[in-house]
DNA sequence: GTGAAAGTTGAACCGGGTTTCAACTTTATT
DNA sequence: AATAAAGTTGAAACCCGGTTCAACTTTCAC
């Protein structure tokens, strides 16, 4: 299996390859993130990456392979730009704040990467799905740590997974009124999200 | 202004005319819905409404055209599909419940209209943003009427604006895993992330 | 019933984009 | 230095689907 992003057996095998197959993948994220899947032509991948036309498939068998690289490297990329976000929470919930304010300022300045993994829905359904399923498991995990330590109200497997998937949805929704489209201050819509998540909106 | 779904200026004239579009339209539906924007081909779609290729543009422009008009219609749907869950709510929250439980059996129902206004995001970019904005105003002005009536706690424009995205995003996600991934008993979903917006998660 | 308007047909035009490939250059290996 | 391996090149083959259009059929209006 691929450790790289590169098809199956294209890997690169010396340092000048793996330069290039990097230009490749740079090119793409902009092109795709701009354009959109249908827009960006390979040539004009290549041509942004200025390597020539036919050196792309040394490294992808097809245009959709490396979207469908593109992808999983994405959900990479947000998982890890997320992720110190908890450092220093007072609370469960006060993490998925920091995490939600993290994801806000990651997707204004990473539109592209937002944009690419919304696409995947119809370029790649699988990596589409594998990341919202694999992101939706981790916030559950989150959760139930969080019951654990009494830090949130008990609640039931199919509430656990119903909230994460909540969670995940109004994360998504947010960035991009607020990360996309605009460009609030994300740390105050994080804190309003938080205070809806923590106390609810009954009177 | 094109009150029918063709394009400027190709309104059909008769009622055969408007037989015609109608099966387009259909056809377009269920063929995007299925194979989405790229696989379907214009000809496809014309097999699939027992027309002939050369049909299709005395109705639309393009296939982006027809692409567009389908959105316009598809968010109409889901609105009217919604609409009546409203009645009988015993207050704001639980009127938000029943929407939703309304829109998972929607899109269990229809998974085609779940996609083409996801796709839309690519394919028709101002469609789609129309259709999250209104969706998302009139989610805020029952806000403001469940303030106003004492069902929902004072909340600020901003917060308002907050709340209303971090539940069109809850439910579409809802919406995507227990309606077009999977079919879970909706009343539940709805529920239990019913129960997460009134009370919170908070301890 | 008749002429005009509306609607239908599908072959052919057309352009563009993906992919291939054989010649060539650069880098690694001994 | 010599040979092999890896990488690069871009022209051209290949495909495919959107769009056009002139001939034809059906429906409408009077």
């Amino acid at each position: 299996m691929a450790t790289s992003p590169a098809s199956e057996g294209k890997a690169p095998r010396t340092p000048r390859g793996e330069k290039t197959l990097r230009r490749i993948l740079d090119a793409a994220r902009l092109e795709f993130g701009e354009r959109g899947f249908a827009e960006s032509s390979v040539s004009s991948i290549t041509g942004r990456a200025e390597v020539a036309l036919g050196t792309f498939y040394t490294y992808f068998d097809s245009k959709e392979a490396l979207f469908a690289a593109l992808v999983s490297d994405m959900s990479e990329r947000v998982r890890i730009a997320v992720a110190p976000a908890f450092d220093g929470a007072t609370d469960a919930l006060d993490g998925e704040r920091r995490a939600l304010a993290a994801y806000l300022g990651f997707v204004a300045d990473h539109r592209e990467v937002y944009r690419i993994i919304d696409e995947a829905e119809f370029v790649d359904p699988a990596g589409f799905r594998a990341h919202y399923e694999t992101t939706a498991t981790r916030i559950a995990a989150r959760l139930a740590t969080g019951t654990a330590s009494g830090d949130l109200a008990a609640i039931a497997p199919l509430d656990r997974e119903v909230a994460a998937w909540a969670i995940m949805g109004m994360n998504v929704f947010l960035g991009l009124r607020f990360g996309v489209w605009g460009r609030e201050d994300g740390e105050a819509v994080a804190t309003s999200a938080s205070r809806l998540l923590r106390e609810g909106l009954g009177a």
